[in-house]
DNA sequence: TTAGATGCAAAGGGTTTGCAACGTC
DNA sequence: GACGTTGCAAACCCTTTGCATCTAA
């Protein structure tokens, strides 16, 4: 089992890959990206320090109805718009709702530690081509 | 291909068990209520139903984290509580807030078609047993 | 009657994992 | 040198799909 206590070539490079893009890459493209630098990377590899990263706090791990998952660098709480027309993930500059946490406490007695919310329909882009 | 013209038994239990519980559950739950009152139905006509019932918008689907969905029965949006500690899905009950989508719409330039809300915490009950 | 739906089982495809070799501390 | 990490490939597991059979209309 991963303990997570050193640094490696493989660790390095794929959190440089993710920070680098302000996308939302899948981790097959980032393990494309990271074999540039490091050709002998596996897949299995990229997932397990994807997931080492996750639980870190050094990543977010997106899943919009795909079957695979997306992971975003900005570890910091955003926003979501998914394009129905071609599933773009585009960040949403504005700013978190924290009290949407103390009215959720409220309403279900519940202790509340973040919120995600995803906006859908179509980018302006695809508005454009219609 | 499904064309989804005809009422079965099979598209009928199904939508029943769907419509019969506040749950959120799996393809596979639902596999097996229905499978008490058709046992000889598959799990790959659970799947082609449930996508078919999504698509006329009788249910929703939802992906938390899991590698598997969830489907829920009640189509109207409202707001999910997820519990870190139980991973139970919750309703949350409190109105959808319209306004965000206009808000979004404005700052993006993009066409809003819905949003969906996941918040994350601990749930009262998991709250008590700590 | 006939095109759409089912059951079965195999294929798909993203993700995980066992294990020997490797490399960081 | 010890033990966490990697590369490889096979295993996993939820979901989809091809096809012969069945069935709602």
């Amino acid at each position: 089992m991963t303990k997570n206590t050193r640094m490696t070539k493989q660790k390095q490079v794929i959190l440089d890959v993710l920070r680098s893009t302000k996308s939302h890459p899948t981790a097959d493209w980032i393990y494309e990206q990271a074999r540039k630098q490091l050709p002998n990377l596996s897949l299995g590899t990229v997932y397990r320090n994807l997931g080492v990263l996750k639980d870190m706090g050094e990543l977010l791990e997106l899943n919009y109805g795909s079957t695979y998952s997306r992971f975003d660098g900005n570890p910091v709480n955003h926003y979501h718009f998914v394009c129905l027309n071609c599933h773009k993930v585009l960040d949403i500059e504005m700013d978190v709702e924290e009290r949407l946490n103390n009215k959720v406490e409220e309403v279900m007695g519940c202790h509340v530690k973040h919120h995600r919310l995803e906006v859908y329909g179509t980018c302006p882009q695809c508005l454009c081509k219609n």
